[in-house]
DNA sequence: ATGACTACTCCCAGTAGA
């Protein structure tokens, strides 16, 4: 089963390279990012003519995150618990069966929290904070669970092209990476890392400055594995190419294989 | 000389992203 997640930056730009990008990788499951359209707006018939069942959370202009899966969802919740004055739409969670059990995904759009120093930097600690809160919670459960999505953390220097150019910056200040490291503290798996140890693998390279063709990107799009997800891990990996492509993202597809019917 | 950003919105200059 592969399981996808990539920010798209308004589906309704991006809905032909969706619908590429969903005929030529055909992941069993994908999480979208930065839909930024209400519900009624989500285009969801030409993905779901290619067999997928859509759940979507959005709102208006911002922010607003979608999940795609070829099978049913079993149940499906938006908004991470913790703060009911959070209005922001970042959060939805899905139940889906596969051969021999469920998997739970959590797609999310961590908020960005620049500039530094202003209640947007805040409302992205306090995010993290009941992440890591439902993430204690639902690793409880013993059960296959994804965490994927935008987390807008480069986890180490390694992840980051130029790091010197991050040091002050919301995704890379220490108190963030702490905040990401307590979730793999928790007993999470980075999926990237499952594969590879190397740097230079990166999620996102910015529209300015000449950022793709001089490849100063940044890995901030991850998928974070239970310890039951991490027990079926085959592979994981970035459409890196995608980014080349005309009026592209600003970040590309990152997915995991599981295999559920080995062990 | 410089790899000059993109998408949204009460439609267009301001805001947000990272």
């Amino acid at each position: 089963m592969r399981i996808a997640t990539w920010n798209v930056n308004s589906v309704r730009q991006r809905l032909d390279h969706v619908v590429s990008w969903l005929k030529a990788t055909a992941p069993d499951i994908a999480c979208l990012q930065e839909i930024k359209c209400v519900d009624d707006a989500f285009p969801r018939e030409p993905i779901e003519a290619l067999g997928y069942n859509v759940v979507t959370h959005g709102q208006k202009t911002f922010n607003g995150v979608a999940l795609l899966s070829r099978h049913p969802f079993e149940e499906s919740r938006p908004m991470l618990p913790g703060d009911g004055e959070d209005a922001h739409a970042r959060f939805l969670e899905g139940v889906v069966a596969h051969g021999s059990g469920v998997v739970r995904i959590a797609c999310l759009y961590l908020p960005n929290g620049n500039p530094v120093g202003t209640d947007k930097y805040t409302y992205k600690l306090n995010w993290m904070t009941r992440l890591a809160a439902y993430a204690r919670e639902r690793l409880k459960a013993e059960e296959p669970l994804v965490l994927a999505g935008d987390f807008n953390v480069i986890p180490a220097a390694r992840d980051a092209a130029d790091p010197a150019a991050w040091v002050n910056d919301a995704l890379y200040l220490p108190q963030t990476r702490e905040r990401f490291q307590t979730l793999i503290n928790l007993g999470l798996t980075d999926a990237l890392r499952a594969a590879t140890d190397e740097g230079g693998h990166y999620t996102f390279w910015d529209y300015q400055g000449g950022a793709w063709p001089k490849n100063k990107g940044i890995r901030i799009d991850h998928l974070l594995l239970s310890p039951q997800a991490a027990d079926r891990f085959a592979g994981a990996g970035i459409d890196r190419h995608v980014r080349g492509w005309e009026k592209a993202s600003d970040h590309v597809p990152v997915w995991v294989d599981l295999d559920f019917a080995a062990g």
